[in-house]
Parts: structure tokens; sequence; C-alpha cells
DNA sequence: ATAATGAGTAACTTTTAGGTTACGTAAAGT
DNA sequence: ACTTTACGTAACCTAAAAGTTACTCATTAT
């Protein structure tokens, strides 16, 4: 079970994986804590773990025998730049719609 | 090729689908149109056009024998909700950071 | 009327993400 | 010292996404 190198959409696509993010919202958790919220075995879940570790959207310290995993925004920013860049997309053609009532109702 | 009905996060986390999106922030555009920038056969382009409208990223007209794409708010939407989600943890995140430090700065 | 064009559908192949079990290793408990 | 616990890694399997070609249909052009 090697882990693939997924980009920051990858990530979020899978179900499972912003389910741990959102448990993760609310504390940080070892491996075995966050298997235990999923029916999947869990070197699975240390899979998905690397995963996102790899692409920036959680952070990993080591305590004894025990992997703490906590959010870190890197990826998520990603996430958002893609965002944002359609956000101008809307707002600027809500622009354009209403110089064109205004340019009417002026007239 | 018939088109699977993915979720907006699988929508956006294909490379070629992404790109489809931006070209169609510019303007809108029919499939050929659309194929012309990809090194995929039409069909493929087809199948990713209508992925798109099914998650709600884009809407159709047909004008004759051909069919506009526009890009269509609902499927950001969506999106936005999961991103926002997650900017209300690092912003609550640091209010309490800025709690620490002013009750450490008034002692 | 016929040819050409724009696009959808069907059948098929390939790749790969996501799951499993089996095993190894280091830290903690008894 | 031995056992248990927490985790990673390897090898493997399966399902499904993403691509292809071949075909059909409807619209436009000649």
């Amino acid at each position: 079970m090697t882990a693939p190198a997924l980009d920051v959409f990858q990530v979020i696509a899978d179900p499972s994986r912003r389910q741990m993010l959102h448990l993760l919202s609310n504390e940080s958790m070892t491996i075995n804590a966050l298997a235990e919220n999923f029916d999947m075995s869990r070197p699975a879940v240390s899979k998905h773990i690397k995963i996102m570790y790899n692409a920036g959207f959680i952070s990993i310290t080591d305590i004894g025998r025990e992997r703490y995993c906590t959010l870190k925004q890197d990826g998520f920013n990603e996430l958002q730049d893609f965002i944002n860049y359609f956000d101008k997309f809307w707002t600027s053609k809500l622009k354009k719609l209403e110089t064109i009532l205004n340019n009417k109702a002026g007239k």
C-alpha cells in the first residue's frame, strides 16, 4: 500500500479524506484514533494520511510510538486560489451587469 | 463512453476539466472549440462536459447542431462551502492565539 | 439530393486509486 | 525478557475513471 503522490484537488476528491480533515479540525488525532471512525483497515487510513501529508494538508508529530496528525494550512491555500479565480469571474460579471442596468436607468 | 455521475470534488480533481473551466471563464465555447485545446478526442471532451454539466459547473445552449457551454455558479458554490468551513477553523484558531497573547501582554 | 460538419452513444482497453492481508519494527507495558 | 501496541511497508486485488475507435443522428452547406 504505497501512497501515490496526489495534488490538492485529488486529495479532497475522496470522501473519507474530507471526513478525516473534518475530524482533525476538532482535535489532533493519532492514526488509530482516526481509524476508529472509519469502516476500513488501519493501513488504509495510514495511506490516506500520507497522501494528505504529502499534499500539505496535515503535519505529523511523532510521540513515542504514536503519530499525531494536525491540520496544516498549506493545502487549503491552493484550493482557495482556485476558488478565488472563479470568484473574481462571477463578481466581475455581476459588475458588468450592474453597469448595463445603470446605463439603462440613466437614459 | 457513458459519463459517470461525479460530485463537485471529483469534477475538479481532473486537470483537463479544470483547464476547461478556465477556458470557459473567458468565453462560452462549443464542444469542438474546446476540443481544439486538448490532446484528446472529441468524444472524450464531450464526456467531460457532460460530467461538469451534471455537477452544475456549466450550462448548455443548443444552437443548431452546435452546443455552447457556459460557466454556471452552482458547482462552485459547493466548493466554496467546503473551503469556508476550514477558513473559519483557521481564523478562530488565530483569534484564540490573539487572546493568549493579549492576556500575556496584560500581565 | 448529397456531402460535410457537430455532436452523442456504444463497446472496449488501460491505468490507477483505494482497498485488503501479511509481515516487520520500534516503543510501552507486565 | 516477553508481550502487546502503534505504526509503516510490501504484494496483491478490484472497481472505476479516462481514454480510444466505430457508429449513428441531426443540422448546415453545396
